[in-house]
RNA sequence: GGCGCCUUAGCCAAGCGGUAAGGCACGAGUCUGCAAAACUCUGAUUCAUCGGUUCGAUUCCGAUAGGCGCCUCCA
């Protein structure tokens, strides 16, 4: 197995500490809003990685931090007049809601920063007694850089180099622009706990750091976040922990690219964020994560609005094909049969994915795969002889449990099918002029003309439908409705 | 100023040393009263440009052009 690792900007075998076991952590969200859908991505990734590695046979360990202390939620909760634990709470219960309806895959330890104080102030005092750290009168505590030789092998940057052009304001106490904190003293007002150096918080680089020596130990496998967050962040965590314990801190550095929204960085000012919340009120679940998984993790990935469509369009064939499977299987099964067609496209699901997966988790070969299987399986449906439709349907059979067992990992189709298509259906038909009550009346009148064999108006009737974006099908079983948008 | 990334058909996007996956759009066809859906067929003598390494490069190295990110909080 093969995973890109920043540290040397290559994909490199993967291979755990323990044999077997896999001990991950991703930097999680600093709670001072609402999650958005770059949230939302890291967190359907690094849900993905963990399945995967669980399907391949390794034991993980997934730990993902929620950072409750912070400036930005202190400013928005003294904004809101609340306490800013409170706040942060609040905000927590949110995020955990708008990620259940994702569904992506929990972290097995979910931990907070204001619940680790007491270990990051033991973090930063060994820090200071082993002379990489020093208080200042103020009650601040900065981590000496210059004094961590291997600062910047991460970023790949070197420490002269970044005084160049760079502005840094001197806070008072603060020795070299580079040194950054460890633990803030606190303004009036603001939260605090006590410390040898007065009353403070912790600075956000020390909190990974010390969750991650708790929750994992010294050295661990794999440690992801945001592409963003690889400078100064990672580059921080990597010197406090490893001038504290002398070793490795993380073996796998993985970062997840990060989303634009139709070609612009997602932010505040631009008023442009999208939050998981309103993304899950205009889109399925299902199709969201195929967004993501359509362009490989590692790279920043640009949506527009066409890309939900059109990724909506892909769970709609596929949600549809299903039932369709569905529907042939009830109706051509023999269980005393077990003969299946045996070719490269059915015997090849899981080998296939596996080797995408395995090839630093290329889920859009995994993709690119699962629309050959389901046009063969369109294809098997339509071309299948009466003689033949016992194997066909074993066949099906047969591939659907593959489907469901390798695409689970994606988080592809957890859904009943006819839920998920009247779902889709439901959602298009409200946005038109016409019910479906009306729909269904033209669909009788249509087929009253065409049963007189009056063809010009039982087309006119289909005109006026496919005017308000409905189209219809005819079929052995009758006259089905659909909606244009969905195809 | 420093560091790094990207450039594959009209568009989106895999591949990263052995001769270009997949999707959308377009066009043709099967089916159909006609359609739709589904399916079939069709598209890059070529992977920004120019050099180099190699038996062989989209893949490795160098240069050039264009685009982007980071160096301040950020998933």
């Amino acid at each position: 197995m093969r995973i890109t690792n920043s540290m040397t900007g290559k994909k490199e075998e993967f291979v755990p500490i323990k044999p077997n076991e896999v001990k991950m952590y991703a930097c999680g969200i600093t709670v001072y809003d609402l999650s958005h859908i770059g949230h939302a991505r890291q967190a359907i990734v690094y849900a993905m990685i963990t399945n995967y590695l669980r399907y391949r046979g390794y034991k993980v360990t997934y730990v993902r931090n929620y950072t409750d202390v912070d400036d930005k939620i202190i400013k928005r909760a003294n904004e809101l007049g609340k306490d800013a634990i409170e706040f942060s709470k609040e905000q927590i219960l949110e995020t955990e809601k708008d990620m259940a309806a994702l569904h992506v895959t929990d972290a097995d330890i979910k931990t907070k920063a204001s619940e680790y104080i007491l270990q990051i102030i033991k973090f930063v005092q060994k820090l200071i007694d082993k002379g990489y750290a020093y208080p200042t009168e103020k009650g601040d505590v900065y981590y000496i850089v210059r004094k961590f030789k291997d600062y910047g092998k991460l970023s790949h940057r070197n420490v002269d180099d970044m005084l160049n052009g760079v502005r840094i304001e001197l806070e008072e106490g603060k020795k070299d622009p580079l040194d950054f904190a460890l633990w803030k003293s606190a303004k009036p007002g603001e939260i605090y706990w006590e410390s040898p150096w007065g009353k403070g918080r912790p600075g956000w680089h020390i909190e990974c750091s010390a969750m991650a020596l708790d929750t994992l130990g010294e050295t661990i496998d794999i440690h992801g976040g945001g592409r963003d967050l690889l400078f100064p962040h990672h580059e921080n965590e990597i010197a406090q922990s490893e001038s504290l314990t002398n070793k490795d801190f993380a073996h796998y550095w993985s970062h997840c690219g990060l989303i634009k929204i139709n070609g612009e960085k997602m932010s505040k000012s631009l008023g442009n964020s999208l939050t998981i919340r309103d993304a899950l009120k205009m889109y399925n679940y299902e199709v969201i994560k195929y967004v993501m998984f359509s362009k490989h993790y590692v790279s920043d990935i640009d949506i527009h609005d066409e890309d939900f469509k059109l990724a909506e369009k892909h769970m709609y064939y596929f949600y549809s094909t299903i039932k369709a499977m569905q529907e042939y299987i009830d109706k051509n099964i023999n269980p005393s049969n077990k003969e299946i067609i045996n070719d490269e496209i059915v015997d090849t699901i899981i080998s296939k994915f596996i080797d995408n997966m395995d090839d630093d988790f290329n889920s859009v070969a995994t993709i690119a795969n699962l629309h050959t299987i389901f046009k063969y399986i369109n294809n098997l449906m339509k071309t299948s002889k009466k003689s033949n439709k016992e194997v066909t349907a074993n066949t099906i059979k047969k591939m659907f449990a593959d489907i469901k067992e390798v695409y689970g990992i994606l988080g592809f189709f957890e859904q009943d099918p006819e839920i998920f298509i009247n779902e889709m259906k439901n959602k298009y038909v409200s946005k038109l002029e016409i019910s479906p009550e009306i729909i269904e009346e033209k669909i009788t009148q249509r087929n009253e003309a065409k049963r007189s064999k009056d063809y010009k108006v039982a087309d006119e009737i289909r005109e006026e439908l496919d005017k308000n974006g409905i189209i219809l099908n005819d079929t052995v079983d009758g006259t089905i409705w659909d909606l244009k948008e969905l195809y």
